[in-house]
DNA sequence: ATGTAATTATTAATATATTAATTATTAATA
DNA sequence: TATTAATAATTAATATATTAATAATTACAT
């Protein structure tokens, strides 16, 4: 009953697979002197510039609390801004400056052959599994024995 | 070439899995006063006490600079120790204390059945292929363009 | 034996994560 | 319309992550 292998349980191979493959990313960002969480807000704001902050939160998959802190430092940097919705006077929407686009795009190509190299480290077959697989388990629904659903975010 | 959608890029869906995979077992935690590094830390010790504390960061996938501060909690709330070896003094050894045991023994009932039930979500044979999949990934060597051998902690 | 390199734990500085609380605003309801 | 409830962003407090540097010790090669 109890997890016969500690190591090899659900959570600590998740935790193992980012170890194995983040660092090829980290040594990009670093290069550029931007964070892995600073790369995810670019990143995102290029599909979809100028979004409200809550939705910017769940394309990155940064908390709230996080977010702030992350896009205030983007701010400082001239890369991001902020502009409160006119609309909703609660939501605040997120965009990329210029010179968060010049960023963004000097930073892509990088990204993308390291992660071609990722990729082609393995089959197809498996590669398409293993994201179905996670996508499985992200799919996961949970709610607390309150009753209450848990949501990300 | 390019990622064709970020939110589906294996490092976001890793995380996304994390995202639904962890809250059931953080709220166990918290109800115990624990977080969840803690809680590695204490199980890893059930596993193998007095353990180098190289070797538990390892274990726990907590890097070095982050276990020395996980370690002081711990300490701080009397439910692990520190000693120092003798054989090599640049090597710490950490153990549990009988409070520490107590509270794994507490815990671990609950962390059983919540893994139990997460477990009992998905096809026993899809669960296995995710299992072996991750472990590939985490597999994967990287070597950094100046030559050096990327690891792991 | 001695200087040099490696190893281990730690500190330091900064950024992010987590949980709870708060403020401002809008929605909903009596 | 006044009140209450919900929502969005933020702050606050504490813990952890990341990267680089340091101190103490041990291994190694002269």
């Amino acid at each position: 009953m109890a997890i016969q292998e500690f190591s090899r349980s659900l959570p600590m191979m998740l935790y193992r697979a980012l170890d194995a493959v983040m660092p090829r990313f980290r040594m990009i960002f670093n290069e550029f002197g931007l964070t892995e969480q600073q790369w995810r807000v670019l990143r995102g704001l290029w599909e979809r510039d100028n979004i409200a902050f809550r939705d910017l939160a769940r394309a990155t998959l940064i908390t709230a609390p996080s977010l702030v802190g992350v896009v205030d430092r983007l701010e400082t940097a001239e890369l991001v801004g902020r502009r409160r919705s006119d609309a909703d006077r609660r939501n605040v929407f997120i965009f990329a400056t210029d010179k968060g686009r010049d960023l963004h795009r000097q930073v892509q190509p990088k990204v993308d052959k390291a992660y071609a190299e990722l990729r082609g480290s393995i089959e197809p077959a498996e590669w398409k599994q293993t994201i179905d697989n996670l996508d499985r388990v992200a799919s996961l629904k949970f709610e607390s024995p309150d009753g209450r659903q848990v949501v990300n975010q």
